[in-house]
Order: C-alpha cells, then sequence, then structure tokens
DNA sequence: AGTCACCTGATT
DNA sequence: AATCAGGTGACT
C-alpha cells in the first residue's frame, strides 16, 4: 500500500491515536520484521516510554520517544500500521504489536513480510537511513533543484521519479501518475525531456501527491479497515486495455525494471 | 544499469 | 502452475 500519501496518511493516523500512549511491553511476532535487531534489544529501547511525536522522511515513519530513542518503520510493499481499541483481538498478519498501558495496541500489520521495524537512539537514526533526495512537497523543492537533479540522469523517466535518491516518497503508482500529468513517455531519457515538460512534471509531481493525501487520509480514516471508493482516482496506473481520460487511446503496459509501467502511447511522449 | 532475493497471497 | 503485487538492498 504505501508510497508518500500513504504513509503520509498513516502519520496523520497515528498522530490522532498514537501520540500520549505510554508502551508497556512489545509483542515481535515476527523476527524478520525487525531485521537484524534482536527482540531484547527493541524491547528494551520502547518499554515504559511514552509516544511523543510521528514524523514521515519519504516512505520512513518514525515514533519518537520520550526516552530519546525512536522506532523507524518501512511499510515497503504491503506493511500498514494503526491503534487496535482491544490488544486482545490482533489481526492474523499482525507482525509486532506496541501494547499501551490504556489496553489499546498499536499493530504492525504486514501479509509478505517485507517491512521493517526497529528502535535507535533517536540521535542515530540519519545516519541510519539510506541516502535521499529532497521531500518533494518541502517549499525546498523547487523547480531550480529539481531540474539540475534531472539534467544530470540519464535514466529512464519512471525509473528517476522512483528512485528515492533523486526524489523521495515516490512509488510505482505516483510515478506514473505524475507523468502522464506531464505527458512525458516514461521509457525517455529524463535528461532529454525538454525544459517546458521538466517544469510540467515537477508541477505535477506536487500536484499528484498534494491531491492523493486526502484521499488516503480518508481511506485509512478507519484504523485497520480501507474505505471503499476514497481512493485516489487513477489516470493510467492499472488501467491496461482502458481508455486514457485525455484521450481516449488505450493505456498500455510495458515492463520497465522488472515492474509494470502504465502509460497512455498517444498522450505521453 | 540490470537482475535477484526477500516474503506471502490473490488472480489467471 | 504461473504470474503478479503500491519496495528496496545486494548483487553482477
Amino acid at each position: 500500500m504505501p508510497e508518500l500519501p500513504e504513509v503520509e496518511a498513516v502519520r496523520c493516523l497515528l498522530g490522532r491515536d498514537a501520540v500520549g500512549a505510554a508502551i508497556v511491553h512489545a509483542e515481535v511476532r515476527r523476527t524478520s520484521t525487525l531485521g537484524k535487531q534482536s527482540a531484547t534489544e527493541f524491547l528494551q529501547r520502547v518499554k515504559g516510554a511514552a509516544i511523543t511525536e510521528v514524523a514521515r522522511r519519504a516512505k520512513h515513519l518514525f515514533l519518537h520517544l520520550s526516552n530519546d530513542n525512536t522506532i523507524h518503520m518501512h511499510l515497503r510493499m504491503t506493511g500498514n500500521v494503526y491503534v487496535l481499541r482491544d490488544c486482545r483481538f490482533p489481526p492474523a498478519k499482525a507482525r509486532l504489536l506496541l501494547n499501551f498501558t490504556d489496553g489499546r495496541a498499536l499493530v504492525f500489520d504486514d501479509p509478505r513480510c517485507l517491512g521493517r521495524v526497529g528502535a535507535f537512539p533517536r540521535k542515530d537514526i540519519p545516519a541510519l537511513l539510506p541516502p535521499l533526495g529532497p521531500e518533494p512537497l518541502d517549499p525546498a523543492f523547487s523547480w531550480k533543484i529539481f531540474v539540475d537533479i534531472a539534467r544530470k540522469s540519464k535514466m529512464p523517466a519512471k525509473l528517476f521519479l522512483m528512485d528515492q535518491q533523486k526524489v523521495a516518497g515516490l512509488g510505482n503508482i505516483y510515478a506514473a501518475e505524475a507523468l502522464f500529468e506531464a505527458k512525458i513517455d516514461p521509457r525517455i531519457p529524463i535528461g532529454s525531456v525538454s525544459t517546458a515538460r521538466l517544469q510540467r512534471l515537477h508541477a505535477a509531481i506536487r500536484q499528484v501527491l498534494t491531491a492523493a493525501i486526502p484521499c488516503c487520509e480518508r481511506a485509512y480514516s478507519q484504523p485497520g479497515r480501507f474505505v471503499e471508493g476514497a481512493e485516489y482516482p487513477m489516470a493510467v496506473y492499472g488501467r491496461k486495455g482502458l481508455p486514457c481520460p485525455r484521450c481516449k487511446a488505450t493505456v498500455a503496459r510495458i515492463p520497465q525494471g522488472g515492474r509494470s509501467t502504465y502509460f497512455c502511447p498517444r498522450c505521453q511522449r
């Protein structure tokens, strides 16, 4: 589920439901969710602490704790995090639980077990993150910054947008949607896209992500459920064989970097 | 830059 | 049985 807008929606939800809660215990149901960290170390770092703030950087989530530790989470493909009203009834795919003093519990729900959670001293967090490009919704993500990065790269436009070192937070869906908005062929080397199209792309990245966040917030407003009909209205993603909303040509699907890219072959070039 | 491994479940 | 899935890190 998660690209930047989904992670932002989760951050918002946890800000509402988890901030102020105190952790009495952590139940690690799948040790691989902690990666290399031992369950003992994780438990020691979180036990007895309160959650003071929930933050996001790109697709990474941070739960800052009152004891100067921070829980780092990455949802990868299928992770989800939310607060259960009653810790006695965790979902089947719960990989890790943080039990709160009031009987509620934060659950890290992840069917594919690709997501990761870890607890570290807050000051160590920046060094633990992989290299990340600018945050696209930050006012600092200017046209100049974007064009400087883009002009240096020869990557196909779609792979460029998905590269977290170039611009952080886009994934398979919103990269495709931004390219559609900017009318750019996903296969074209980003550095050879015209300045006018790059300008459109810079705006489209912000526009698509900004529009998707409230959709995701609605879709995930009920912890652990998915509100049908709230999702961002996709123009091309997942719409192979359906008409392009702009020109009515047939949306195509091609492999790129081992994944599917959806685009309109008529109006994206 | 491209491919694979990590995991599991849904769909064809 | 094979393919696909909104991600990324480690390989060649």
